[in-house]
DNA sequence: TGTTTTTTGTTCATGCTTGAACTAACTTTG
DNA sequence: CAAAGTTAGTTCAAGCATGAACAAAAAACA
């Protein structure tokens, strides 16, 4: 056993975990002002596509699809809806769940902003290549597997 | 000009940044848990590693490398003070500048955190091999080269 | 020297996210 | 059918991060 234990800024894997939580970080900002000019916030454009993916899911559904709280989805939903982004129907079977759908002006505004986001991250993976950028996301994957089970 | 825009779920390097935020937040969440026995939270932990980097740094540089706003600093740093983990010292010179420095409570504390927080690195990562996770965090630090450039 | 300008840290109001507690509705089980 | 348990959505209080406005100190400049 080592008197100093390895600090982590020599374990290559770790390096890489600060590279990719600053590179995100970067992102998440970058992609909050891009959006700004379209009235939307991030957490909302991942609800409206997530909607349009999945129409008609239950709010419990979308809340898991997004790792969020249920409670979550509860605050955001109302800017959305007054928007006139999102519309909000009754189950007819299940008279607890609200199933989402998105309206003709919510699905026209995703793709406005889907035109800004992949214009942002084309432009920033630019420097890799596809099969890099593949491997990539195939260790991600991983990743995340590794910690679904809690 | 298509009638119908590319969908970003058909774009690869969307996919892969799909994957990134995915798998980044899932870590934020697991290193939250295994940080709580320790009774520190993620932000308080950055702060310790860069106090101990970089000793006797001011909140503004602290703020500009933690890459938050200089209030995040002020409402943090009393937690760790009143735990006496961290130290603020009044400069000679400039009597602005408040410089910060771990104090040996601080440090044993980091240690046992870093231990904790490398342990969970290493496991999720270990499906990729070093060369894998060199290739990916060169990536990343390109793209947050690239978004250097506000 | 005296007057701007810049920099450091703080305060405050705002918004996002979370988890716990709660209500209503459905399901299971006896 | 009735009781117990589960599930969907809401409400609420708390913690965190942010940016704007501010006070004090230092630097720049005339």
């Amino acid at each position: 056993m080592n008197k100093k234990q390895e600090l982590p800024w020599d374990n290559p894997r770790f390096r890489t975990w600060v590279a990719v939580a600053r590179a995100e970080k970067a992102i998440v900002r970058a992609l909050g002002k891009a959006l700004e000019p379209l009235g939307l916030k991030i957490a909302q454009l991942d609800m409206l596509m997530n909607l349009y993916r999945h129409p008609g899911q239950s709010q419990h559904d979308l809340a898991r699809r997004l790792l969020v709280g249920r409670s979550n989805i509860t605050m955001l939903l109302p800017q959305l809806e007054t928007q006139g982004l999102v519309r909000r129907e009754n189950d007819a079977k299940d008279r607890r769940i609200l199933r989402l759908y998105l309206t003709p002006d919510g699905e026209e505004r995703l793709m406005e902003a889907l035109a800004v986001y992949t214009e942002l991250i084309d432009r920033v993976m630019a420097q890799s290549t596809p099969e890099q950028c593949e491997a990539m996301g195939e260790q991600m994957r991983k990743i995340s597997e590794t910690l679904a089970q809690d």
